[in-house]
DNA sequence: AGCAGACGCTTGATATAGTTAGCGACATGC
DNA sequence: GCATGTCGCTAACTATATCAAGCGTCTGCT
């Protein structure tokens, strides 16, 4: 009965929640600990953990820093992170006049940090297209 | 009650927000396209461009893959990639002397005539927008 | 003028993320 | 034996993300 084939959502999320799991018990956690430390109520990061639920950025920063692993590791364990026809080129890193505006960005007392970041975002991507 | 405290969220979804509107802009779409591409509607999508709220991963996937932006670039503008407190001392720059953001960004060789309109435009909406 | 049509935005409604309270099972100590 | 503590889980609730319908404005068209 019901073979949906189309719900790769909850293989993605079983995926995530079966690495978490693993993770905490590697750093011999109860779910009520890391819930003391993540400020997620412990049956809720059981629901996560089981698949049951797709947890906020919030959430899921909070969970990667109180284990100790990188969001992206989270994300890409999660298959939530592929992207691909995108920006593609991970990032081949430092060209030269980069530097330049981007620190001309950082340091203007115009715009707030809020600003800031948005712009060098924005600024960012081009070069990576570009360089694509 | 009132949960006072904290929220450096309103900022970061700020950031993300105004991120995700000058790269829609850059492409020249409306927000009924980008809803169109992205399975998700172009009210919701007005409330994640103006910081209202904070759209989930699923969300932010599919906004990136119809941008051509690559999903790291956007999660980081979210806030889930940024932080890494580890080495302290950032890039300790300079506040050397007061470079004019908007002829860093002319002069740059990286970036082409078109994305040098756009980045300027995004430029003086801030300068604008702060000063009203 | 008037009428389409697209634009961005506000307003309620619904689905889902997330919480607080409490259950039964398995250990300890009295 | 019976308390007390933990464990993971379920149930009922609240908060928030997300949607569908509609408003007001600004174009361009005839």
């Amino acid at each position: 009965m019901g073979r949906p084939g189309k719900d790769p959502w909850r293989d993605q999320l079983e995926g995530l929640g079966a690495f978490i799991r693993s993770q905490r018990r590697l750093a011999n956690m109860s779910l009520r600990q890391l819930a003391d430390l993540t400020d997620v109520s412990n049956p809720y990061l059981s629901q996560i953990e089981r698949g049951l639920h797709e947890p906020s950025v919030r959430v899921l920063k909070s969970i990667a820093r109180a284990l100790n692993v990188s969001a992206e590791t989270l994300l890409a364990q999660a298959g939530l992170l592929n992207d691909e026809g995108a920006g593609g080129a991970p990032d081949a890193e430092s060209a030269s006049a980069r530097v330049d505006t981007a620190a001309a960005i950082r340091s203007d007392p115009d715009l707030t940090d809020a600003q800031k970041e948005a712009l060098l975002g924005v600024y960012r991507s081009y070069i990576a297209d570009n360089s694509a």
